[in-house]
DNA sequence: TCCATTTGACCTAT
DNA sequence: ATAGGTCAAATGGA
């Protein structure tokens, strides 16, 4: 460090990426210049010097993020001038010093992703603050213990910050700290501040949803001020495993959006949060059967997961309510807005919509993703197959019901091609799959098809897809097996390699947010038809994530997709390449390259009641390793291929956590030994989790999996949670697409002929079917599955395990 | 005494 | 050097 930037110290923009300090010299020169210090991304970075910011007076931007700084020195207060600190994903730093209020210029300071136990007083003191982020941690409970409530964010210390224009506040879902007198506190500060246009809250519970929308300001909504928001309502236990962690993290950065969990009830007391949002996120409603209970003309993006009681999305007899209500677009258009569409996990779910719906309704989207929805067998209908005007990209996976992409009905319909602008369609583990379209010819404009274990789909017809489709991906096998279609593609036939990149690449092929996110903007306003902007590049639409646009308004203009501010974007690295880059050694951008999306577990909650939350079973939010996600997964995808009984265990069982293996016995009348894991922190926190992995005798692919004592570790570095179980998850993949599913099948199970799991069937044996079956069923991998057990120091929950 | 569980030294792969 | 599995021996509850 003294080297560097002693070499350089007339520098006024200094980065240091990725490399490789563990501890900064305390001694640093002068640096009289220096506007702008960025030394993200360097998990070795622990300790700050003492006297560290002492030289750098003019220092304008500091940026922290992604260290494992665990404290900031006294010396903050000497950056008199500073504007910008950001320490993003600090998961290490637990407290501000209180000499923060020293730093009179601040103007954004970002705290998202740190664990911080309580805010100083001392923020008061930043009267220039226009933009805050804090995440509070599960600490702050244990801090609330010793000081008292009232000092976690002290009263009065956010009314102060009248310059406030964003405040985002994230607690841990665990703390208990986070309930209505504080939440109360905060709201009441909130009213005196005039310019506040950004706010994101976690709202537990509906009353303070209906408290937060009665808040007033000159007798107007302090709601209705908002330009962009983020309500967390409710709480669910975390994906238990790696669905598609890194999606979930994404959607919520999308504008004005809405994650509701848990939600019950027919006249729902949030419909109103809903109404506004653009971004619904909607977990686990427990009785909900279509989507169009709730006003969702305005939706741009929706995420679904796991509301069991949702047969379907819109129904006919919606559109002519919504005539009756006469509103302003006088169209009958349900989902009229809605361009991203992704549903996860919905048990019941039948179809997209149930009868003639209008004309319009639907025909703004462009990305539809259904994974894991056993049920559905309607996906377009030959009636509304002229909505879909706009889709570009279609993804299916692990729905055994869907025979078709089209669905045809004894309605006419006008003559094709469908969906011009259909751009991808992917098909993965859907075994029922027969046929593309039913023989009605779409995608004129197609350019990927991709099919994954879709081994029922033998024939591929030139009245379905254009002959000139550019890229027909899949496997080997099944286009071995093709009886009709092999020779008009040929050509354009790719194999999936085996190489163990094949599942990095199916997680990046379905990743459908990604996707979408890489799409070229689009112009929506209710007089012009949607057009793509066909000249805005990649870039452009990047840029736009960092402009605040009022969306408040019904008449829309130009609305780009909008994202958080500091979602690390490709134009955020090229511009950091393009800066004076003084040591990098490694030029990973692990936080930003493709993201791994898992899609083999399939969680469906127990229908009907919410879960108690004292009895639910313990299990938490995968953990991290101490090594970067990155690291982590080169690491993995190093280890040599060795597809063996043990291997598949270990990593089929792979829960996020991170255990330590110590010991393993026969046990009497059990065919296989019984393994005993504690996790890794025992000595490092002493955190008292354990679990026992047994195969099962009687059903050889079924694990037992009991777990003991929760886990007391602290769960530091979120964002690493996602791409760990992603790492599993792809790691499972890996020794499965390293071999034949025979060769697995042989290796793995040696009594059974078949290897089941939610996601990949790989036999084809009718045994396999009905092991899927009964897992939809049985619901065997949910955490709300396992069985507690009586008694104290007795297992709180098994889990059985289908490999 | 039996046998499940845990310990800790040791081994191996990265 | 470290993480994490292996194995024999120790521990402890019924």
């Amino acid at each position: 460090m003294e080297s560097l930037i002693g070499k350089n110290s007339d520098a006024d923009e200094v980065h240091l990426n990725n490399s490789i300090i563990s501890r900064l010299t305390p001694e640093i020169p002068l640096c009289p210049k220096l506007a702008k210090l960025f030394l993200q991304e360097k998990n070795s970075l622990t300790t700050l010097p003492p006297s560290f910011f002492e030289h750098i007076p003019v220092l304008k931007v500091l940026d922290l993020s992604h260290t494992s700084i665990q404290s900031l020195p006294p010396s903050i207060s000497k950056l008199c001038v500073l504007e910008e600190f950001i320490l993003r994903e600090c998961s290490l730093l637990m407290e501000i010093p209180p000499e923060i209020g020293a730093v009179k210029n601040l103007k954004v300071f970002d705290l998202e992703g740190t664990e911080i136990m309580y805010l100083p007083k001392e923020i008061g003191k930043l009267e220039t603050l226009e933009r805050l982020r804090v995440s509070l941690s599960a600490y702050a409970d244990d801090y609330k213990d010793r000081n008292g409530i009232e000092y976690i964010i002290p009263r009065m210390t956010i009314s102060k910050l009248t310059k406030l224009k964003e405040l985002s506040i994230s607690v841990d879902p665990e703390a208990k700290w986070w309930e209505v007198e504080v939440l109360e506190a905060i709201m009441h500060d909130l009213l005196v501040l005039p310019d506040l246009k950004t706010l994101k809250l976690c709202l537990p519970t509906t009353k303070l949803v209906q408290h937060f929308l009665s808040l007033e300001r000159y007798q107007v909504p302090i709601f209705s001020g908002l330009w962009n928001f983020r309500f967390i309502i409710g709480h669910c236990e975390q994906l238990p495993f790696s669905v598609q962690l890194d999606m979930e993290e994404n959607f919520l950065k999308l504008e004005k959006c809405v994650k509701y969990m848990n939600g019950e009830g027919w006249m729902d007391e949030n419909a109103e949060l809903i109404r506004q949002a653009r971004a619904l996120y909607l977990r686990r409603h427990w009785t909900i059967e279509k989507l169009s209970l709730f006003d969702v003309t305005r939706l741009k993006y929706c995420l679904l997961m796991e509301c069991n009681e949702m047969q379907t999305l819109v129904h006919q007899e919606d559109i002519y309510e919504d005539r009756n209500r006469a509103t302003n677009h006088g169209e009958d258009a349900m989902l009229g807005s809605l361009q991203f569409l992704a549903i996860h996990f919905m048990k019941k779910l039948q179809r997209i919509s149930k009868g003639p719906i209008g004309r319009n309704s639907l025909s703004c989207l462009r990305i539809l993703a259904l994974h894991t929805c056993p049920e559905l067998t309607s996906i377009f209908v030959g009636c509304l197959l002229d909505n879909f005007k706009n889709l570009t990209e279609v993804i299916v996976e692990d729905c055994p019901k869907v025979k078709s992409l089209v669905t045809l009905e004894a309605t006419s319909w006008s003559k094709g091609p469908f969906l011009p602008n259909l751009k991808r369609v992917s098909l993965l583990d859907l075994p029922g799959l027969v046929s593309i379209s039913s023989g009605v010819c779409i995608a004129p404009q197609l350019d990927t098809l991709l099919v994954f274990n879709c081994m029922s789909l033998d024939y591929l017809s030139i009245m379905e897809l254009p002959r000139d489709t550019k890229v027909i991906k899949g496997e080997i096998e099944w286009w071995d097996a093709l009886k009709y279609g092999k020779l008009t593609w040929n050509s354009v036939f790719v194999q999936f390699k085996r190489d163990g990149g094949l599942m990095d690449q199916l997680a990046e092929d379905t990743n459908s947010l990604q996707h979408f996110l890489e799409l070229p903007m689009v112009l929506t306003h209710p007089d012009s038809s949607l057009q793509v902007d066909q000249n805005s590049s990649r870039d452009d639409h990047l840029w736009c994530n960092y402009q605040y646009i009022d969306l408040t308004e019904d008449w829309e203009q130009v609305e780009p997709l909008q994202i958080d501010h500091n979602v690390p974007s490709f134009d955020e690295i090229q511009d950091m390449s393009s800066r004076k880059i003084l040591n990098s050694d490694d030029d990973t951008q692990s936080q930003y390259d493709g993201t791994a999306v898992g899609m083999w577990e399939s969680p469906f909650p127990v229908s009907g009641k919410p879960h108690n939350e004292d009895t639910e079973c313990d299990f938490e939010a995968p953990n991290h390793k101490d090594a970067s996600p990155k690291k982590r997964r080169v690491y993995k995808r190093r280890k040599k291929l060795e597809v063996t009984t043990k291997m598949v265990i270990e990593e089929r069982l792979d829960d996020g956590h991170i255990w330590r293996k110590y010991g393993q016995k026969e046990i009497l009348g059990s065919k296989y030994p019984r393994q005993y894991y504690r996790c890794n922190f025992k000595l490092l926190h002493g955190c008292k989790a354990q679990k026992q992995v047994q195969r099962s005798t009687e059903n050889p692919s079924v694990f037992v999996v009991t777990y003991f004592g929760k886990h007391t570790c602290p769960r530091t570095l979120h964002t690493s949670c996602s791409s760990l179980a992603t790492e599993s998850a792809s790691t499972t993949f890996r020794i499965r697409d390293s071999s034949t599913p025979t060769e697995l099948a042989s290796t793995i199970s040696e009594s059974a002929s078949t290897i089941t799991d939610s996601h990949f069937q790989l036999a084809t044996s009718p045994q396999t079917l009905d092991y899927t079956n009964k897992f939809f069923q049985e619901e065997v991998l949910h955490p709300s599955f396992w069985t507690l057990e009586p008694g104290e120091g007795l297992p709180l929950n098994s889990l059985h395990l289908q490999i």
